[in-house]
DNA sequence: AACTTTTTTGCGATTTTCGTAAAAAAGCTA
DNA sequence: TAGCTTTTTTACGAAAATCGCAAAAAAGTT
């Protein structure tokens, strides 16, 4: 994989505020021609280093919430408790961590129904979760998932 | 605000796994015309039911580093911390949440001791927080941020 | 049923993307 | 460093997508 330099990082950061920017209009920015553009991002998407997708607002859509929760597994199964995991919806994040939780994920719901029913009827039929720790979510202050701080980017 | 359809949703469905999925394409697969999805796009994006943006892959960059951190603040300083804690690029979530922790955050690195500088120097420097309670991310199994459910999306 | 408002469609003009070959730049080797 | 190879950028016509907008259709109201 060929290294990410200035202009990539700097493509990825007008693509992080809008991702639907042209190439056209990239390259102006940059100073650049929209072929260097788009062979530029070919790569990076080739390579992995990022994707085209969309944010939606929970609360937009209904969804009026959302939980964290720390999991312990039973020893050895952490994995497939994750593999599980990863099938339903409503989970939106599962990582493996160190520290008081085995697993920490990350789950959105309609309504508090739905996240009853979620820990005492979904949770408890996946075979290696010996606990479940529910932090439930007041309110978000940030939330982003594309990572190009503005210092790295030079002011061109 | 209107009411979110089936074809918004639908919409929504084909666009979180192709941000950049043309307009035609998208008119194309619901039977409807070009205009119609413009339109409809326009007014979610005017609503912010959504955005269009990228999600990076850490490790490609060489933030080989994650961790979640859950915070104790002083009474009546949380939004105070939030607000602080909102300057500072590595941090990608911050929520306040009922549970053992009143902010739990979500941070990332290029190496660990980004992660024991954040710590020692950045947070401590906040006024407010009383307690840090950091776990490291070893795996991620999945990170979406984008809630429209497969079954929500009638199958046409 | 008649009227109003909203949504969809159609279509030409404009803009963007795509394919590709030539030019330029960057790397490599002796 | 000259000469050669590989990679990247540029240029530009063809194809495709987006845009602007007016007419038609559909939905909602009284």
């Amino acid at each position: 994989m060929k290294k990410i330099d200035q202009i990539d990082r700097h493509i990825l950061q007008i693509l992080q505020s809008d991702g639907r920017t042209p190439y056209t209009e990239i390259a102006h920015q940059l100073g650049v021609s929209e072929g260097t553009i788009r062979s530029r991002i070919a790569r990076l998407l080739q390579d992995g280093v990022f994707e085209f997708v969309i944010q939606t607002n929970p609360e937009k859509l209904g969804v009026h919430v959302q939980a964290i929760i720390g999991l312990t597994t039973k020893l050895g199964m952490q994995k497939q408790v994750a593999e599980q995991l990863c099938k339903l919806d409503e989970v939106r994040f599962i990582g493996a961590f160190s520290g008081k939780h085995d697993l920490i994920i990350r789950a959105w719901f309609y309504d508090n129904d739905e996240l009853i029913t979620f820990v005492n009827e979904r949770l408890s039929q996946i075979e290696g979760i010996v606990a479940a720790d529910v932090s439930l979510e007041l309110k978000q202050y940030k939330d982003s998932f594309s990572f190009v701080r503005d210092d790295e980017v030079a002011i061109s």
